[in-house]
DNA sequence: GAATGCGTATGACATATTTCATAAAATCAA
DNA sequence: TTGATTTTATGAAATATGTCATACGCATTC
């Protein structure tokens, strides 16, 4: 982890518009001079479950895995979230702890601006409130709608889910590299690693998709979305 | 569904202090102005998912469940809400349509505020607005960790988790009805509704609960505590 | 280079869960 | 009250999933 050495001005973020457009050029400033960008490697925990939130963080680059322990030590995946996702936004503004851990799956920009300065500008602007709940409501949405998709569905529809989501909404193409283990597949889906790896091989025995290792490629779209609609 | 013909004040409820308690006397005015009180027989459909958003929903008395239905036709339950919840503030501030359905388990009193008073609130009165940010984040947090907490259990586990759920955060006592069919508990709980029944007549076998149809009567906490535990 | 740990891989077996069949009890509508 | 429908209930068989054992490749460390 360490500060970023080339800071972009949120004014020229492509992410500006998903929060910061409505305010004025000295509210602005205030997020500029509050903000620090932070940089995380491969596997370094961004945040940890229990940790007093002070800033509202969001991913400027990279892609992170948000997830909880259990009581017995087995880590369950959340979601996995990329550029412009906001990263706490979900805990801010009813907990004083963090809910959930967050660990960089790659090399992660990470914007964090004091909390206490975004609450002064809620306060002193609306719109900038009211698109804040946008986030939020949106947020909220997709985390609920997605456990919602991978509960009523068994392994081979979980993981034909999964393989969807990292084509068709993380890397916009076909064939990938696999930013998690199969182990971390499986705590994202709610099954064993054994059994992930084995999904994946049977894919691969069906001509469904092609693998060597981390690299993934689909080559059966079409079946690929009926063993993920059949559940 | 027929209006309450004996509307409270906003003032005198019991759950003002959840939204409305930082409000000028003019805006309780815009509120109750704009507000209606209306009373959903058991059964009632309250929500349906794709409906239009137009008003801030809560539970002002009663009890319900709130569902998708997904492609194949099968229910899906998010979760059962009791009075003081805000039974469609996620979907308000990003979606024009309705994300999930709500019915009403038992005779229910929902306050509905036009959304359009409510942003206009938002937008004159930013303590308000961190308010509804609270409870955003608070009913968000729910949902999540509950639906995390039943997809690391197995059956009985589950089963476990939600009677304990119905015992001590909605009912506060041992004994209680059950608001919901057997299949609805599976339906809440990602199982089916044979599983569902079997795994409660073994609970009563085991002596760990009493029933008689939808009377139970929790017998042995401790053990109701170690299978939930246990997975 | 050997030893270690981790991720991927696969088979065999044990267990959990669903499915299908059937039936009694409870609920609801006419 | 009757008759129809839903809910609760249980067993047996089929299927899905988890567990345990083992192995191999690869990177890291000593």
């Amino acid at each position: 982890m360490k500060l970023s050495k080339n800071i972009i001005n949120c004014k020229s973020c492509v992410y500006r518009n998903l929060l910061y457009e409505m305010l004025s050029s000295a509210e602005y400033e205030k997020v500029n001079a509050s903000r620090t960008e932070i940089i995380f490697g491969r596997g370094e925990l961004i945040i940890n479950e229990g940790d007093e939130i002070n800033d509202f963080l969001y991913l400027r680059k990279g892609l992170v895995k948000m997830f909880k322990t259990n009581s017995h030590g087995k880590d369950h995946i959340l979601s996995i979230n990329k550029p412009g996702d906001f990263i706490n936004l979900l805990s801010i503004f009813s907990k004083d702890e963090q809910q959930y851990s967050v660990t960089a799956l790659e090399e992660t920009h990470v914007c964090s601006v004091k909390l206490s300065t975004i609450i002064e500008l809620l306060k002193g602007n609306s719109e900038f409130a009211l698109r804040v709940m946008n986030r939020m409501s949106y947020i909220a949405d997709e985390i609920i709608q997605k456990r919602f998709e991978i509960s009523q569905r068994q392994v081979k529809g979980r993981v034909a889910y999964m393989l969807r989501f990292l084509s068709e909404q993380i890397y916009h193409r076909g064939d990938f590299r696999m930013p998690i283990t199969r182990r971390e597949l499986g705590e994202l889906i709610s099954m064993t690693t054994e059994n992930t790896i084995r999904t994946m091989s049977e894919f691969r025995k069906d001509g469904i998709i092609d693998m060597d290792g981390k690299n993934i490629q689909i080559i059966d779209f079409g079946r690929l979305r009926k063993v993920c609609e059949m559940g």
